[in-house]
DNA sequence: TATTGTTATACTCTATAACTATA
DNA sequence: TATAGTTATAGAGTATAACAATA
């Protein structure tokens, strides 16, 4: 398929450069989504260790900058994760100061979720890290390249909105078959 | 953007457009990398419903497909885990009968692995579904634009290989904050 | 009755550590 | 001592279900 390289990859007798194995074994799509979640989940956590924030906590930081007031359910479905798991976030976020719950004057069953001033000044500090973060993935591509892979991405993921949503790609309950009730015990 | 639909989700008397969220609120690489994953991984994960099948046994069957006789060290490093799990899911398949565990003669702490003729069949029969769920992801691009998405992605993970590990996106032990433990426990 | 959010719980995924066998 | 693999364990992530408050 690719044909990258000329070592083998079984490597023995590898004894010079190219003895670190093919990176990327194929073009399919998912194959190359996992890998690049990969990457990018990395860098994230890499540049914003020692914060003690994860990349979803800041994920809800962005978001409650950008739309203040927003409600945990919105918030959910915004940033792609389910709400008993937005709750928890701003469980974490509120214990740290960083985020406010309030009541809604209009609606008293939802929350107004805001940055507290202390949350606002971690995100305008966190904030150009994160972007030079985000463009430091994209560096291997030079700047038209790079837009254009973000339009492409834009494109396949509105046009399939319809599958963008958390936990899909995970074994259902019970689903997974606990080895030993099989045959095949290994001794 | 996209105008998926007009009905509501949760049903209530919403007779207009815009009803749904925008699913891409910005176009951070990180960001669109998550998404992108989701989508991928629903969509496999729909396309193998029924055979009981995960997208990493998926995986795992179509390397031991283009590699067979590799060992499980070198698995996990080509399709990007850590080598306690793929022992997992070869476990797994191995008690499906798909996959066979062989000592290696040469060296005999490393195990080589086959598909069984059942697992050939198998990853036979599902080869064209996959491959088809792939162009499906893509569906949204025209045809060069397709091409073009899969080499900058590709040209991305190359650059960024140092950080294409497994787990790198996730807290370390312990660094989770156990809430309650902080000062503000909800009432 | 429907919706927002919370609490409780449990399952899946996957990493770390310790151990065995072999080199 | 170093490497391949296994077993044990546990933590992170995240779903389901039941519940409370409000609409």
């Amino acid at each position: 398929m690719s044909a990258r390289r000329t070592a083998s990859h079984n490597g023995r007798t590898v004894d010079r450069a190219a003895a670190a194995p093919p990176l990327v074994i194929n073009r399919f799509p998912a194959y190359l989504a996992r890998r690049f979640q990969q990457i990018c989940a990395a860098m994230v956590t890499e540049s914003l260790a020692g914060e003690g924030i994860t990349q979803l906590q800041l994920a809800v930081i962005a978001c409650l900058d950008t739309v203040p007031g927003i409600d945990q359910r919105r918030l959910a479905e915004t940033i792609g994760i389910v709400p008993v798991n937005a709750g928890q976030i701003v469980d974490e976020l509120e214990a740290r100061g960083l985020v406010e719950r309030r009541t809604n004057g209009a609606d008293r069953r939802a929350r107004e979720l805001r940055l507290t001033p202390q949350g606002l000044k971690l995100r305008r500090r966190l904030r150009p890290h994160n972007l030079a973060t985000n463009q430091r993935i994209l560096a291997p591509l030079k700047p038209n390249e790079q837009e254009l892979l973000i339009d492409l991405l834009v494109r396949v993921i509105e046009g399939n909105a319809v599958y963008a949503r958390p936990g899909a790609g995970r074994r259902k309950r019970g689903s997974r078959q606990s080895i030993g009730e099989s045959t095949a015990t290994r001794t």
